[in-house]
DNA sequence: CCTCCGAGTTGAAGCGTTTCGACAACATTA
DNA sequence: TAATGTTGTCGAAACGCTTCAACTCGGAGG
């Protein structure tokens, strides 16, 4: 290995001055600058980032803690991860992959052994394990989704409650009055799943303020149960033309059940689903967006900041965005 | 941060028996041992990843080098991931992130820096530019695909070969004796991409050694050419009973096309595809599964073993596995 | 009884950086 | 001219760990 003594002897300074031609951290001849440069180059010098981060305890990595849940939609967390990776590398910075099935005690392993400056955690719940663990840990950290107490710590996440407003406001602007909500699977607002519940109110205050009717009802991920769920919807709420969905395994299966109780796609009942663009797109379902790379991009930019020394919000919500697609047409006022 | 001099100093021993404590490379006695033991746990102690990187010149990190080029398929690529990294862990090294965007600039990076000591590169193509560099550097590597020149190198990749013929086997054993073949778009033979190439030639060769006539055509990814391609197969071949299907994207078409052509799946064409396992399941189709955790786990434990001095072949081929699901079914024998 | 040996422990020398204080050499000010 | 900065460079001391050579101390072997 060549090492900054090879490089200072080879252009006749010391190693400190090749260290500092590096960092930047004094002033430099141009002369020498020149001359160490030609020698690093020449040389094929790399600094030996051990032995940088024992010296700065700085290792210039971040970890990066993702779900592997069953359940998780793995194309978005890919996005996500490509996200953030490429901003982690435009600071400067790589990043060290920790799956979440290591748990708090991984964690603490990374954290303890200075493996890297801050974490960022994805997918946290509202009454996270980690939580706890990360505010006592030296490294700052970046968690994507809100736990219930985000007093000192830093979050991002899409504001779900705007989101579940947005689909009221689209539907209600297209004329619909008596809309429907198929939300997640019933374990899900059971363990205390934030967005699945911040989803829902956004949706049912929304729906109070334009003075519009509602009916929620949870759906599992088989074609079995979301024909209960639609059919009991309908059956709660004969004039409902139009229909939330927050469930992607069940998306799927909803023109199907709709079709099975005589309602068509989008004349008769209308669809707005909250899922990932991708399967929006797939199955041309009007649709608010989950921003993997947006949300990527700046959990990683705010978790740069903060190694930097900068303050961040305790929160920060990403606002929803809404894609018409044919799933949703403007209503005929009816007589 | 607590140093193994604040253990040695609570425990009444010198660093170093701290130090053979931890890594076992001497004999301690069972009291010391025990008393050390109980310092690290009391103070909460966690050696620091540098410090030791520098000592003994390994990271105890192997760097995951992951694809993001548009096309390939992320549920496969995170399932890859998560066997990679939990392997990892089981023998205790953690895992750099590194897309492959970074090229081989990047690569040469994070070797040179010893940040790794070693590296698995995904999705390796016939010809690529990352090989030389892989050859150069001083970490071992293994590869998931297989380049034109092995020699010297560690690669792991399913027999895709073996996949078609396996797929031409399956669809001979049920007395099909005319079968297409739907291939990958044209660019993807027109650049080096060895799977596709390797899984026609296994394709054909089985249906010569079976005495079937085969005719083989790509697909691009929308609906139109898919159809034009299918409509090409049948008439080139009129009497086509069945067809193998190596293309993710066209998979979706494929029974549309059949349909649109008035042919029913499976009684009038059987349809195999090779593909990951969830997508076929998804739209029943009997189908060669991408078995992407075996190839993680195994890549990893082949670069775990070269870390540890052992060597290991140039090629490990994984055997295909048919799942037999409703778009194949028996043949009648026709009059 | 002396020697030799092995088990258990230690001190010190690295590993490759960064960074602090010191020091020339020269420029500026009083 | 003497005092005072400024600029560029250097030497040496960390950073926290591993590991080698050396040492001590019982016990076994002659």
């Amino acid at each position: 290995m060549v090492t900054i003594a090879d490089v200072a002897r080879h252009a006749g300074v010391a190693p400190s001055t090749v260290s500092y031609v590096l960092t930047g951290k004094r002033s430099i001849s141009p002369q020498t600058r020149t001359k160490v440069r030609e020698s690093i180059r020449l040389l094929g010098y790399h600094p030996h980032a051990g032995a940088r981060a024992l010296a700065t305890s700085r290792a210039n990595v971040v970890a990066l803690v993702l779900p592997l849940r069953h359940g998780v939609h793995l194309p978005v967390v890919m996005r996500f991860v490509t996200a953030a990776v490429t901003t982690a590398r435009r600071h400067d910075m790589d990043v060290l992959l920790v799956t979440a099935d290591q748990g708090a005690q991984g964690l603490r392993r990374v954290a303890g052994s200075a493996q890297v400056d801050g974490f960022l955690v994805m997918d946290v719940e509202l009454d996270d394990d980690r939580v706890p663990l990360l505010r006592q840990i030296a490294q700052p950290s970046v968690l994507i989704g809100r736990p219930a107490a985000v007093k000192g710590l830093t979050c991002v996440d899409l504001d779900f409650e705007a989101a579940g407003a947005r689909c009221v406001d689209h539907l209600a602007d297209l004329g619909h009055r008596y809309i429907g909500f198929l939300g997640a699977p019933s374990v899900v607002y059971q363990r205390n799943t934030g967005y699945a519940q911040r989803t829902m109110a956004g949706f049912g205050a929304a729906a109070m303020r334009r003075g519009i009717a509602s009916t929620a009802l949870p759906a599992e991920d088989d074609y079995e149960s979301v024909l209960a769920s639609v059919r009991s919807l309908l059956r709660t709420q004969p004039a409902m033309t139009a229909l939330v969905v927050h469930n992607e395994a069940a998306l799927g299966w909803v023109a199907g059940s709709l079709r099975a109780l005589g309602r068509r796609v989008p004349d008769d009942v209308a669809v707005v689903a909250i899922c990932p663009d991708e399967l929006a797109e797939q199955m041309q379902l009007t649709s608010v967006q989950l921003p993997a790379e947006e949300l990527g991009r700046q959990a990683m930019e705010l978790l740069v900041a903060r190694l930097n020394g900068h303050p961040a919000a305790p929160v920060t919500l990403l606002p929803p965005k809404l894609s018409g697609r044919a799933s949703t047409a403007p209503r005929l006022r009816r007589a």
